[in-house]
DNA sequence: TACATATGCTTTAAGCTTAAAGCAATTGGA
DNA sequence: TCCAATTGCTTTAAGCTTAAAGCATATGTA
């Protein structure tokens, strides 16, 4: 039982506990995604990163660039080029390049995206109160911090290598 | 600056806590993975799909069958193929196939792999060091803990499915 | 033994992602 | 004005990953 949420090297007599963190933390988030990932090509036929620029642009009513969106998601920007085309084709977004830069292609939802969207996100909103139903608010919320904290760290790490 | 460790839907409003922290917990291992990902392929010449092969067998020196790399990697079996073919070619695994069920193939580190993951895992060691440099001790033990509780609560979700 | 089922691995086809090169539009000096 | 450098997006080529089908071997049962 739970054979694929055991950790890389199996997490127990590794050496360093920065080592042994990241292992769990890639675990968790690892096994996560692919079940959020299967979900929403099970019973809704997407993607998650398709999920995620619907996601993105329903918290940004006024539209996003394709810049915007690849950097707020980490993807690359190819990569948005592909996704808007298909959400555009699908119906569930609308473009258009902006009169004072017309390099500049701007992504907004549609009526249809937004329906489409709320419907997935209900689904998101359960599958996550499922996955984290066994941690208590004051557990969500000491995690919560501990990740600021490690994110300032990463960040810091990436401010050096420059 | 720090444009690439902003969390996807910029992590401000979102409503419910759990969804916040899900969205940070991803945010920070792509992060992760992708800078550890970079560096192997610039420094290495290598991938981190490989190097989790290499890591594993070098925790395993008695080796590790196909399944047992694609369980404790999370990865497809196919995938595990693959690298095996390509590290047995690059001189740094051994294959045999096991005597008492020949469907089964072990994979053993070679001398030469060994010395190379003893490489690859020196760079990789100092790099986490310096992502989590910001991090105190009391910190990471936290953060281990609460993950384990995640983990398992993901865990409990998986249960239920079935 | 015979046969159905299960298991371990491989192949295949498809999709996803990226880096790098390329194109179009803009900006900022000479 | 002109032109170089920059910026935003697109295309291309390559690699990675997976699910599903396929093959070989093993197991259990009659």
């Amino acid at each position: 039982m739970g054979d694929d949420i055991r950790e890389k090297h199996d997490g127990a007599l590794a050496g360093r506990l920065d080592v042994r963190v990241l292992l769990r933390l890639l675990s968790c988030s690892m096994t996560i995604e692919k079940r959020l990932r299967r979900r929403f090509a099970d019973q809704f036929g997407t993607t998650l990163p398709r999920f995620d620029v619907l996601a993105a642009l329903d918290r940004h009513r006024d539209g996003l660039t394709l810049g915007d969106l690849s950097r707020a998601l980490l993807v690359s920007n190819g990569n948005v080029t592909m996704m808007i085309r298909q959400l555009e084709a699908d119906g569930f977004i609308a473009t258009r390049s902006t009169p004072e830069d017309r390099r500049r292609t701007v992504a907004v939802l549609t009526d249809a995206g937004q329906a489409h969207f709320a419907e997935l996100a209900a689904a998101h909103h359960a599958w996550i109160g499922k996955m984290f139903s066994n941690m208590s608010e004051r557990d969500l919320t000491a995690l919560y911090d501990l990740l600021a904290a490690l994110k300032l760290s990463i960040g810091a790490d990436e401010e050096e290598q420059k």
